[in-house]
RNA sequence: GGCCUGUUCGUCUAGGGGUUAGGACGCAUCCCUUUCACGGAUGAAACACGGGUUCGAUUCCCGUACAGGCUACCA
């Protein structure tokens, strides 16, 4: 049978959807168009306490944004379904039992004050953090240590329990991973994982493997805090499917923040966005803030998080989606953490909102614009004006600045900047302008300036001494493209508006 | 503490037994521009440390240091 590629993404809805999380879905996603394959997206929505009203919607349309859509997911459905954990959870059991028939697992009764107990009780200052395994499991209570006519009494009351894996000692594990090679573990340094909750719900562990093989997974990348677990799901593999049924893992380094792993809390501690959107937390209120709402172009986002751990060895930083699907490679993945750079963000978004034409940003600019109280501008004069000054935008958010004083007049007028060095000549100068400006044949940049010029050469006056009154004139303040570029794109009335308006106000 | 994974300019990285160790962001200086940007030029800035292997190690091996992750009935 036809070994298809079939990557996973499988999110916890917790609330909100971080850098390191998009870039997963990113890397999931190159990789599955790459090689045309299916990218399924699977939510691990196991833990009742942890599932957050409108996280799931939040993440489809964080996916939706990036333009990083699954093929298969419990929006969009698939041959492969349910994709809720939730949804699944009647199949996990008979595994997990299996397991424990097969002498890979076990019962485990000991209640959560006994585990608390234990964990205090063999601490040490050598062992802070006592595990429940092969040198400890004889001593708490599960099937390996009751008698068998205990444990089906126990069984039998119905005693809540777990299932435990029964980690073999002494034994030597390897597998590669797609990113950093060979990677090894002996199975005696790890513990006896919960594969089967008491409330009847697999942990991500059992669920990962189950689901992996029941939805024909053949490559599972996630990011590298899972790398110790991996012994446990390379054994469930073996004892469950045989080893061969396995999917490829790749385990991605991590992105960090500006002092160790990039935390949630750290773009309101540094000042920039750590999720892809706005997300609030419906729960504590706590709020995050989004790339999309800070001005971020999906184009650019993708880029730069694509960027974060990998090249195609080439000098080229810029690439589209479509161009990130055709160089991709897994072998190109850096295995080290990237520490996270706002300006290098930043970069890259400026370079694309440079490199889009007006057409592809003006549903940006106009969403901009109308928080400016900007409304239906002209289509034509915005992209002409989105053009000249697209360049001096970081931010989509600059454009409000940059543009809003091309559909609106000014509110303030910088006027310090001018009245010092106001006098009559200058007065005279702009009234002279005025005249010859309402008397032009033309309204061309060009002409605007030559024009200028001439009459500032006939009155004895530096051109340069009245640009900057004429822009203060224009827009308000020093700031903007070429004073003429923006007369000529205001028009002729507009603009000698505003030059007398200014003029009354110096006095 | 144990286990796992990393380590090239401040940051993202290229490279890989012999290189003037390359690029990008940021920074600095200059040019262009009578605003701010864009663009152009130049500059400062890196192979964590110690052993080994080798004619030769930044590159391979071993240690050490440092960093990060994991060490839950969370993922």
């Amino acid at each position: 049978m036809e070994k298809r590629v079939r990557v996973r993404f499988a999110p916890s809805p917790t609330g909100g959807l971080h850098l390191g999380g998009v870039r997963t879905v990113l890397y999931n996603y190159l990789f599955a168009r790459r090689h045309g394959g299916d990218f399924v997206l699977r939510i691990e929505d196991t833990d009742q306490n942890r599932f957050v009203p409108g996280a799931e919607q939040y993440l489809f349309d964080c996916l939706k944004w990036a333009g990083l859509e699954p093929d298969e997911s419990p929006l969009h459905g698939g041959p492969f379904g349910p994709y809720r954990q939730s949804e699944r959870k009647e199949l996990y059991r008979q595994y997990a039992e299996k397991l424990v028939h097969d002498g890979h697992a076990y019962y485990a009764f000991d209640t959560p004050g006994e585990l608390e107990h234990m964990r205090q009780a063999f601490k040490t200052e050598q062992n802070p953090s006592p595990q429940y395994d092969h040198t400890l499991r004889d001593r708490m209570r599960n099937s390996l240590s009751l008698p068998a006519e205990e444990v089906a009494r126990l069984l039998e009351a119905g005693t809540p329990h777990v299932i435990r894996i029964k980690m073999p000692v002494g034994e030597t594990i390897r597998f590669t991973d797609l990113i950093r090679g060979e990677v090894s573990f002996d199975t005696g340094t790890v513990d006896d994982k919960v594969l089967l909750k008491a409330d009847g719900m697999p942990t991500y562990h059992l669920a990962v493997v189950v689901d992996d093989y029941l939805m024909k997974i053949s490559h599972a990348f996630r990011g590298e805090e899972w790398l110790p677990s991996a012994p446990v799901h390379l054994l469930l593999w073996k004892y469950l499917f045989g080893l061969d049924q396995m999917p490829r893992w790749a385990h991605l380094p991590l992105i960090l923040g500006p002092n160790g792993k990039l935390s949630k809390r750290d773009g309101a501690r540094y000042g920039f966005p750590v999720f892809a959107m706005n997300w609030t937390d419906p729960r504590t209120g706590e709020f995050i803030e989004g790339f999309r709402e800070k001005g971020f172009l999906p184009q650019a986002f993708i880029n730069l998080l694509a960027l974060l751990g990998w090249n195609d060895g080439t000098e080229q930083e810029l690439f589209s989606l479509q161009e990130l699907v055709e160089r991709f490679s897994l072998e190109r993945v850096h295995s080290g953490g990237a520490r996270f750079d706002y300006e290098k963000a930043k970069w890259f978004n400026h370079e694309w909102i440079k490199r889009l034409p007006a057409a592809d940003l003006r549903p940006c600019v106009t969403e901009i614009l109308s928080k400016h109280e900007i409304v239906n501008p002209d289509p034509s004069l915005l992209d002409r004006v989105t053009e000249l000054v697209k360049e001096r935008c970081t931010l989509l958010t600059d454009f409000g600045d940059q543009a809003g004083f091309f559909f609106r007049r000014p509110e303030h007028y910088d006027l310090a900047a001018v009245q010092p060095k106001w006098n009559q000549a200058k007065q005279l100068f702009f009234a002279e302008l005025v005249r010859a400006y309402q008397l032009m044949a033309t309204w061309e940049a060009p002409e605007l300036e030559r024009e200028f010029k001439e009459i500032a050469a006939v009155n004895e006056i530096k051109p340069g001494e009245v640009l900057l009154p004429l822009r203060i004139m224009l827009v308000g303040g020093k700031f903007g493209p070429g004073v003429f570029d923006i007369a000529a794109l205001l028009g002729r009335d507009e603009t000698l508006h505003r030059i007398r308006a200014t003029i009354n106000r110096l006095g």
